[in-house]
DNA sequence: TCTGGGGTCCTAGGACCC
DNA sequence: TCTGGGGTCCTAGGACCC
Protein backbone atom coordinates (compact mmCIF):
# COMPACT_ATOMS: atom_id res chain seq x y z
CA UNK A 1 0.00 0.00 0.00
CA UNK A 2 1.46 3.18 -1.18
CA UNK A 3 -0.04 6.15 0.68
CA UNK A 4 0.25 10.24 -0.74
CA UNK A 5 -0.55 13.14 0.26
CA UNK A 6 -2.67 15.25 -2.69
CA UNK A 7 -0.28 18.50 -3.42
CA UNK A 8 1.11 17.94 0.20
CA UNK A 9 3.00 21.45 0.27
CA UNK A 10 -0.31 23.63 -0.89
CA UNK A 11 -2.52 21.40 1.05
CA UNK A 12 -0.80 21.95 4.22
CA UNK A 13 -0.53 25.54 3.49
CA UNK A 14 -4.03 25.42 2.89
CA UNK A 15 -4.84 23.97 6.30
CA UNK A 16 -2.75 25.86 8.17
CA UNK A 17 -4.92 28.82 7.01
CA UNK A 18 -8.17 27.76 7.78
CA UNK A 19 -7.13 26.85 11.16
CA UNK A 20 -6.08 30.29 11.65
CA UNK A 21 -8.97 31.61 10.47
CA UNK A 22 -8.30 32.41 6.74
CA UNK A 23 -12.05 32.58 4.92
CA UNK A 24 -11.21 30.40 1.72
CA UNK A 25 -9.81 27.40 0.48
CA UNK A 26 -6.89 27.74 -1.63
CA UNK A 27 -6.86 24.22 -3.09
CA UNK A 28 -10.14 25.56 -4.62
CA UNK A 29 -8.28 28.37 -6.12
CA UNK A 30 -5.26 29.23 -8.49
CA UNK A 31 -2.88 29.02 -6.10
CA UNK A 32 0.76 27.76 -5.79
CA UNK A 33 3.97 27.44 -3.31
CA UNK A 34 6.53 29.17 -4.47
CA UNK A 35 10.22 30.51 -3.40
CA UNK A 36 11.30 34.15 -3.31
CA UNK A 37 11.88 35.71 -6.84
CA UNK A 38 14.34 38.05 -5.24
CA UNK A 39 16.24 35.34 -3.70
CA UNK A 40 16.27 33.50 -6.98
CA UNK A 41 14.21 31.11 -5.47
CA UNK A 42 11.05 31.75 -7.65
CA UNK A 43 10.01 28.24 -8.50
CA UNK A 44 6.40 25.98 -8.34
CA UNK A 45 6.89 24.08 -5.20
CA UNK A 46 3.50 22.53 -5.45
CA UNK A 47 0.29 23.67 -6.97
CA UNK A 48 -2.77 23.43 -6.72
CA UNK A 49 -5.41 21.46 -8.93
CA UNK A 50 -7.03 24.43 -10.81
CA UNK A 51 -3.71 25.72 -11.11
CA UNK A 52 -2.93 22.52 -12.73
CA UNK A 53 -5.54 22.88 -14.93
CA UNK A 54 -4.03 25.75 -16.77
CA UNK A 55 -0.74 23.79 -17.27
CA UNK A 56 1.20 25.07 -14.38
CA UNK A 57 3.84 22.41 -13.47
CA UNK A 58 6.08 21.70 -10.48
CA UNK A 59 9.48 23.04 -10.60
CA UNK A 60 8.43 25.17 -13.18
CA UNK A 61 9.78 29.45 -12.66
CA UNK A 62 6.56 31.57 -11.59
CA UNK A 63 8.19 33.60 -13.81
CA UNK A 64 6.52 31.39 -15.85
CA UNK A 65 3.58 30.10 -14.09
CA UNK A 66 2.53 33.70 -13.75
CA UNK A 67 1.90 34.12 -17.79
CA UNK A 68 -0.29 31.09 -17.82
CA UNK A 69 -2.46 32.14 -15.30
CA UNK A 70 -1.68 36.07 -14.21
CA UNK A 71 -4.17 36.18 -11.31
CA UNK A 72 -1.87 33.42 -9.51
CA UNK A 73 -1.45 33.49 -6.12
CA UNK A 74 2.01 32.40 -5.02
CA UNK A 75 2.68 31.56 -0.96
CA UNK A 76 5.55 31.37 0.83
CA UNK A 77 6.75 27.69 1.78
CA UNK A 78 6.80 27.03 5.98
CA UNK A 79 8.89 23.54 5.65
CA UNK A 80 8.35 23.54 9.59
CA UNK A 81 5.15 23.06 9.14
CA UNK A 82 4.76 20.62 6.67
CA UNK A 83 7.41 18.57 8.63
CA UNK A 84 5.00 18.88 11.67
CA UNK A 85 1.87 17.94 9.06
CA UNK A 86 4.06 15.58 8.10
CA UNK A 87 5.29 13.87 11.33
CA UNK A 88 1.45 13.62 12.04
CA UNK A 89 0.45 12.12 9.40
CA UNK A 90 3.38 9.16 9.91
CA UNK A 91 1.97 9.09 13.77
CA UNK A 92 -1.42 8.30 12.43
CA UNK A 93 -0.57 5.17 10.33
CA UNK A 94 1.96 3.96 13.16
CA UNK A 95 -1.25 3.32 14.80
CA UNK A 96 -2.09 0.77 12.35
CA UNK A 97 1.17 -0.63 11.15
CA UNK A 98 4.80 -1.10 12.63
CA UNK A 99 6.31 -1.73 9.47
CA UNK A 100 5.72 1.64 8.02
CA UNK A 101 8.54 2.84 5.04
CA UNK A 102 8.80 6.68 4.90
CA UNK A 103 9.54 7.37 1.65
CA UNK A 104 9.72 10.91 1.90
CA UNK A 105 7.81 13.70 3.41
CA UNK A 106 4.73 12.87 2.49
CA UNK A 107 5.16 9.72 1.01
CA UNK A 108 5.22 6.05 2.86
CA UNK A 109 4.50 2.35 1.99
CA UNK A 110 2.73 -0.08 4.35
CA UNK A 111 3.48 -3.88 4.33
CA UNK A 112 -0.20 -4.75 4.76
CA UNK A 113 0.22 -8.17 3.92
CA UNK A 114 1.55 -8.00 7.80
CA UNK A 115 -1.40 -6.90 8.92
CA UNK A 116 -4.32 -8.07 6.85
CA UNK A 117 -5.61 -10.83 9.34
CA UNK A 118 -6.36 -7.86 11.84
CA UNK A 119 -7.89 -5.28 9.00
CA UNK A 120 -9.16 -7.14 6.83
CA UNK A 121 -9.70 -6.28 3.14
CA UNK A 122 -7.03 -3.76 1.71
CA UNK A 123 -9.57 -1.57 -0.30
CA UNK A 124 -12.19 -1.00 2.73
CA UNK A 125 -8.87 0.03 5.09
CA UNK A 126 -7.56 2.11 2.68
CA UNK A 127 -10.78 4.40 2.70
CA UNK A 128 -10.70 3.83 6.22
CA UNK A 129 -7.06 5.67 6.74
CA UNK A 130 -7.56 8.11 3.62
CA UNK A 131 -10.81 9.41 5.64
CA UNK A 132 -9.41 9.78 8.89
CA UNK A 133 -6.31 11.36 7.61
CA UNK A 134 -8.86 13.79 5.94
CA UNK A 135 -11.41 14.15 9.27
CA UNK A 136 -8.50 14.73 11.59
CA UNK A 137 -5.93 16.31 9.91
CA UNK A 138 -8.02 18.31 7.73
CA UNK A 139 -5.71 17.15 4.17
CA UNK A 140 -6.53 14.13 1.44
CA UNK A 141 -4.21 11.90 0.35
CA UNK A 142 -4.41 8.95 -2.44
CA UNK A 143 -4.31 5.35 -1.43
CA UNK A 144 -2.81 2.63 -4.03
CA UNK A 145 -2.79 -0.91 -3.45
CA UNK A 146 -0.73 -3.59 -5.46
CA UNK A 147 1.12 -6.85 -5.18
CA UNK A 148 4.23 -4.74 -5.23
CA UNK A 149 5.86 -1.50 -4.11
CA UNK A 150 6.04 -0.28 -7.76
CA UNK A 151 2.23 -1.41 -8.73
CA UNK A 152 0.78 0.28 -5.51
CA UNK A 153 2.89 3.90 -6.27
CA UNK A 154 1.83 3.95 -10.01
CA UNK A 155 -1.77 2.98 -8.44
CA UNK A 156 -1.53 6.03 -6.24
CA UNK A 157 -0.59 8.25 -9.44
CA UNK A 158 -3.95 7.48 -11.25
CA UNK A 159 -6.32 9.83 -10.60
CA UNK A 160 -6.70 12.49 -8.25
CA UNK A 161 -7.22 13.70 -5.29
CA UNK A 162 -8.79 11.61 -2.24
CA UNK A 163 -9.13 8.62 -4.22
CA UNK A 164 -8.23 4.88 -3.55
CA UNK A 165 -6.53 2.81 -6.54
CA UNK A 166 -5.91 -0.66 -7.08
CA UNK A 167 -2.88 -2.38 -9.49
CA UNK A 168 -3.00 -5.75 -8.73
CA UNK A 169 -0.59 -7.98 -10.85
CA UNK A 170 -3.93 -9.44 -13.11
CA UNK A 171 -4.58 -5.74 -13.65
CA UNK A 172 -1.24 -4.40 -15.04
CA UNK A 173 -2.22 -5.28 -18.83
CA UNK A 174 -5.86 -3.24 -18.88
CA UNK A 175 -4.28 -0.56 -16.22
CA UNK A 176 -0.35 -0.07 -16.42
CA UNK A 177 0.29 -0.89 -20.14
CA UNK A 178 -1.28 1.60 -22.14
CA UNK A 179 0.22 4.74 -19.81
CA UNK A 180 2.66 6.44 -21.20
CA UNK A 181 6.60 5.81 -21.02
CA UNK A 182 6.89 8.65 -18.37
CA UNK A 183 4.57 7.25 -15.83
CA UNK A 184 6.79 4.64 -14.77
CA UNK A 185 8.78 4.74 -11.49
CA UNK A 186 12.21 5.63 -12.57
CA UNK A 187 11.67 6.53 -16.51
CA UNK A 188 12.69 10.41 -16.00
CA UNK A 189 12.80 13.05 -18.78
CA UNK A 190 16.03 11.94 -20.45
CA UNK A 191 14.95 7.98 -20.66
CA UNK A 192 11.17 9.57 -21.93
CA UNK A 193 13.40 11.03 -24.66
CA UNK A 194 15.18 8.25 -25.85
CA UNK A 195 12.55 5.61 -25.66
CA UNK A 196 10.03 7.86 -27.38
CA UNK A 197 12.75 8.46 -30.41
CA UNK A 198 12.84 4.44 -30.46
CA UNK A 199 9.10 4.07 -31.16
CA UNK A 200 8.24 2.82 -27.22
CA UNK A 201 5.75 5.26 -26.75
CA UNK A 202 4.13 3.39 -23.74
CA UNK A 203 4.76 0.99 -20.76
CA UNK A 204 3.63 -1.86 -22.59
CA UNK A 205 5.60 -1.48 -25.80
CA UNK A 206 8.87 -0.85 -23.43
CA UNK A 207 7.47 -4.11 -21.83
CA UNK A 208 7.31 -6.27 -25.42
CA UNK A 209 10.59 -4.74 -25.54
CA UNK A 210 13.89 -7.30 -25.84
CA UNK A 211 16.75 -6.86 -23.58
CA UNK A 212 19.16 -7.46 -26.13
CA UNK A 213 17.91 -4.76 -28.52
CA UNK A 214 17.62 -2.19 -25.69
CA UNK A 215 20.78 -2.62 -24.24
CA UNK A 216 22.22 -1.10 -27.28
CA UNK A 217 20.97 2.42 -26.11
CA UNK A 218 20.98 1.32 -21.90
CA UNK A 219 23.33 -0.94 -21.15
CA UNK A 220 22.82 -2.74 -18.19
CA UNK A 221 19.17 -0.86 -17.58
CA UNK A 222 18.06 -2.51 -20.13
CA UNK A 223 16.50 -5.30 -18.46
CA UNK A 224 16.00 -3.50 -15.20
CA UNK A 225 13.26 -1.05 -16.80
CA UNK A 226 11.66 -3.91 -19.26
CA UNK A 227 11.00 -5.75 -15.57
CA UNK A 228 9.73 -2.34 -14.11
CA UNK A 229 7.39 -2.12 -17.22
CA UNK A 230 5.79 -5.50 -16.82
CA UNK A 231 5.57 -4.57 -12.82
CA UNK A 232 8.13 -7.00 -11.39
CA UNK A 233 9.28 -5.26 -8.01
CA UNK A 234 11.23 -7.42 -5.26
CA UNK A 235 11.93 -4.59 -3.00
CA UNK A 236 10.63 -4.80 0.45
CA UNK A 237 9.06 -2.66 2.72
CA UNK A 238 11.71 -1.04 4.92
CA UNK A 239 10.56 0.40 7.71
CA UNK A 240 12.68 2.48 9.98
CA UNK A 241 14.83 3.39 6.79
CA UNK A 242 16.10 5.77 9.55
CA UNK A 243 19.79 6.98 8.99
CA UNK A 244 20.81 8.52 5.89
CA UNK A 245 24.12 8.18 3.77
CA UNK A 246 25.05 11.23 3.68
CA UNK A 247 23.54 14.90 4.30
CA UNK A 248 24.05 18.25 2.50
CA UNK A 249 22.83 21.84 2.38
CA UNK A 250 23.46 23.96 -0.48
CA UNK A 251 21.81 27.85 -1.42
CA UNK A 252 21.26 29.52 -4.18
CA UNK A 253 22.33 33.40 -3.33
CA UNK A 254 20.85 36.05 -3.89
CA UNK A 255 23.66 37.64 -6.60
CA UNK A 256 26.12 35.92 -7.96
CA UNK A 257 29.70 35.65 -6.15
CA UNK A 258 32.49 36.39 -7.89
CA UNK A 259 35.04 36.61 -4.69
CA UNK A 260 36.82 34.00 -2.40
CA UNK A 261 36.04 35.75 0.66
CA UNK A 262 31.90 35.89 -0.18
CA UNK A 263 32.30 32.26 -0.89
CA UNK A 264 34.01 31.07 1.90
CA UNK A 265 31.23 32.88 4.39
CA UNK A 266 28.38 31.18 2.36
CA UNK A 267 30.50 27.52 2.84
CA UNK A 268 31.18 28.44 6.67
CA UNK A 269 27.64 28.98 7.21
CA UNK A 270 27.03 25.31 5.19
CA UNK A 271 29.23 23.57 7.31
CA UNK A 272 28.01 25.06 10.39
CA UNK A 273 24.58 23.81 9.85
CA UNK A 274 26.32 20.17 8.30
CA UNK A 275 28.24 19.50 11.39
CA UNK A 276 25.95 20.17 13.75
CA UNK A 277 23.30 17.99 12.69
CA UNK A 278 26.09 15.19 12.30
CA UNK A 279 27.18 15.81 15.81
CA UNK A 280 23.43 15.98 16.86
CA UNK A 281 23.04 12.06 14.80
CA UNK A 282 26.59 10.98 16.74
CA UNK A 283 27.72 10.29 13.40
CA UNK A 284 31.08 10.98 11.38
CA UNK A 285 31.88 11.78 7.91
CA UNK A 286 34.92 10.49 5.72
CA UNK A 287 34.28 12.36 2.52
CA UNK A 288 33.77 15.95 2.52
CA UNK A 289 32.43 17.36 -1.32
CA UNK A 290 31.94 20.77 -2.41
CA UNK A 291 29.20 21.46 -5.20
CA UNK A 292 28.99 24.89 -7.09
CA UNK A 293 26.54 26.00 -9.85
CA UNK A 294 27.98 29.45 -12.05
CA UNK A 295 25.78 31.61 -13.81
CA UNK A 296 25.53 29.50 -17.00
CA UNK A 297 23.67 27.09 -15.01
CA UNK A 298 26.67 24.59 -14.99
CA UNK A 299 27.09 22.64 -11.94
CA UNK A 300 30.28 20.89 -10.92
CA UNK A 301 31.56 19.52 -7.69
CA UNK A 302 35.15 18.12 -6.07
CA UNK A 303 35.05 15.63 -3.07
CA UNK A 304 38.29 14.21 -0.74
CA UNK A 305 38.26 10.88 1.68
CA UNK A 306 39.44 11.70 5.18
CA UNK A 307 41.91 9.59 6.75
CA UNK A 308 39.94 9.45 9.88
CA UNK A 309 36.23 10.53 9.50
CA UNK A 310 35.16 13.72 11.43
CA UNK A 311 32.35 15.83 12.42
CA UNK A 312 34.47 18.62 13.45
CA UNK A 313 33.49 21.88 12.53
CA UNK A 314 36.45 23.51 11.70
CA UNK A 315 38.43 20.37 10.23
CA UNK A 316 34.95 20.11 7.34
CA UNK A 317 35.24 23.90 6.78
CA UNK A 318 39.16 24.00 6.08
CA UNK A 319 38.82 21.08 3.89
CA UNK A 320 35.84 22.21 2.21
CA UNK A 321 37.56 25.92 1.56
CA UNK A 322 40.56 23.89 0.81
CA UNK A 323 38.48 21.68 -2.46
CA UNK A 324 36.52 25.16 -2.98
CA UNK A 325 40.28 26.66 -3.98
CA UNK A 326 41.05 23.56 -6.26
CA UNK A 327 37.97 23.65 -8.18
CA UNK A 328 36.57 27.08 -8.77
CA UNK A 329 37.39 28.05 -12.01
CA UNK A 330 36.77 31.85 -11.63
CA UNK A 331 33.15 31.56 -13.04
CA UNK A 332 30.59 34.26 -11.00
CA UNK A 333 28.78 31.30 -8.74
CA UNK A 334 25.20 30.98 -8.65
CA UNK A 335 25.02 28.26 -5.80
CA UNK A 336 27.42 27.13 -3.30
CA UNK A 337 26.78 23.71 -1.63
CA UNK A 338 29.09 21.07 0.89
CA UNK A 339 28.33 17.30 1.01
CA UNK A 340 29.36 14.97 4.11
CA UNK A 341 29.28 11.07 2.70
CA UNK A 342 30.35 7.96 3.85
CA UNK A 343 28.75 8.47 6.95
CA UNK A 344 29.88 6.11 9.95
CA UNK A 345 28.46 5.99 13.69
CA UNK A 346 31.98 5.51 15.20
CA UNK A 347 35.66 6.93 14.44
CA UNK A 348 38.44 4.57 15.31
CA UNK A 349 41.50 7.98 14.96
CA UNK A 350 44.17 7.35 13.41
CA UNK A 351 46.85 9.33 14.96
CA UNK A 352 48.69 11.13 12.18
CA UNK A 353 52.96 12.10 12.98
CA UNK A 354 51.86 15.33 13.43
CA UNK A 355 48.67 16.30 15.17
CA UNK A 356 47.93 17.05 18.74
CA UNK A 357 45.21 14.91 19.99
CA UNK A 358 44.97 17.22 23.13
CA UNK A 359 44.17 19.88 21.20
CA UNK A 360 41.29 17.99 18.95
CA UNK A 361 39.87 16.53 22.27
CA UNK A 362 39.57 20.16 22.96
CA UNK A 363 38.22 21.55 20.29
CA UNK A 364 35.46 18.70 19.69
CA UNK A 365 34.58 19.49 23.66
CA UNK A 366 33.84 23.19 22.83
CA UNK A 367 31.57 22.22 19.80
CA UNK A 368 29.78 20.20 21.94
CA UNK A 369 29.55 22.28 24.79
CA UNK A 370 28.29 24.90 22.00
CA UNK A 371 25.77 22.51 20.56
CA UNK A 372 24.07 21.77 24.08
CA UNK A 373 23.80 25.34 24.58
CA UNK A 374 21.86 26.18 21.14
CA UNK A 375 20.21 23.23 21.87
CA UNK A 376 18.88 24.49 25.54
CA UNK A 377 18.31 28.17 24.52
CA UNK A 378 17.34 28.23 20.84
CA UNK A 379 19.39 28.09 17.75
CA UNK A 380 21.70 30.52 17.58
CA UNK A 381 22.42 31.77 21.32
CA UNK A 382 26.45 31.27 20.17
CA UNK A 383 27.24 31.70 16.94
CA UNK A 384 30.67 32.53 15.31
CA UNK A 385 31.59 35.74 15.68
CA UNK A 386 32.58 35.36 11.87
CA UNK A 387 29.37 34.47 11.04
CA UNK A 388 27.42 37.12 13.07
CA UNK A 389 29.79 40.17 10.98
CA UNK A 390 28.91 38.80 7.79
CA UNK A 391 24.97 38.72 8.27
CA UNK A 392 25.50 42.19 9.37
CA UNK A 393 27.46 43.40 6.42
CA UNK A 394 24.78 42.00 4.36
CA UNK A 395 21.99 44.77 6.28
C1' DT B 1 12.34 39.19 -11.17
C1' DC B 2 13.73 32.64 -15.02
C1' DT B 3 15.27 28.25 -13.58
C1' DG B 4 15.19 25.29 -5.11
C1' DG B 5 16.99 21.88 -2.10
C1' DG B 6 17.82 17.12 -0.25
C1' DG B 7 18.54 12.65 -1.33
C1' DT B 8 19.96 7.67 -3.85
C1' DC B 9 21.96 4.98 -7.31
C1' DC B 10 24.70 4.05 -11.50
C1' DT B 11 28.60 4.53 -14.78
C1' DA B 12 33.05 5.64 -16.82
C1' DG B 13 37.68 6.26 -16.27
C1' DG B 14 41.97 6.39 -13.72
C1' DA B 15 45.16 4.77 -10.02
C1' DC B 16 46.83 1.05 -7.94
C1' DC B 17 47.66 -3.85 -6.59
C1' DC B 18 48.85 -8.70 -7.60
C1' DT C 1 61.05 -8.27 -32.54
C1' DC C 2 56.22 -4.29 -26.92
C1' DT C 3 52.98 -3.51 -23.80
C1' DG C 4 47.77 -9.56 -20.02
C1' DG C 5 44.15 -9.94 -16.97
C1' DG C 6 41.54 -9.47 -12.81
C1' DG C 7 40.30 -6.95 -9.01
C1' DT C 8 39.36 -2.81 -5.74
C1' DC C 9 38.95 1.89 -4.62
C1' DC C 10 38.22 6.58 -5.77
C1' DT C 11 36.27 10.70 -8.27
C1' DA C 12 33.17 13.26 -11.32
C1' DG C 13 29.06 13.53 -13.54
C1' DG C 14 24.45 12.40 -14.53
C1' DA C 15 19.67 10.39 -14.06
C1' DC C 16 16.11 10.00 -11.13
C1' DC C 17 13.03 10.63 -7.00
C1' DC C 18 10.45 13.79 -3.73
Amino acid sequence: MHIDVNSAFLSWTAVDLLNKGGKYDIRNSYAVIGGDESKRHGIVLAKSNPAKKVGIITGEPLFSARKKCPSLNIYPPNHELYNDMSNKMFKLLSKYSPDIEVYSIDECFIDYTKVKKLYGNEISFAHKIKDEIKNTLGFTVNVGIGNNKLCAKVATDFSKPDKVHTLYNHEIKEKMHPLPINHLIGIGRKSSEKLIKLGINTIGDLSNCNPNQLSKYFKNQAIKIIELAKGIDNSEVISDSGLSKGISNSTTIAYNLTSKKEVYHVIESLVDNLATSLRKQKRYAYVIAIILKDKHFHSYSHQTKLINATNNTKEIYETAKKLFDETWDNEPIRLVGVRLDNLVNEVNHQISLFESVEHKELESGLESVVDELNFKYGSSVIKKASLHSSKREQK
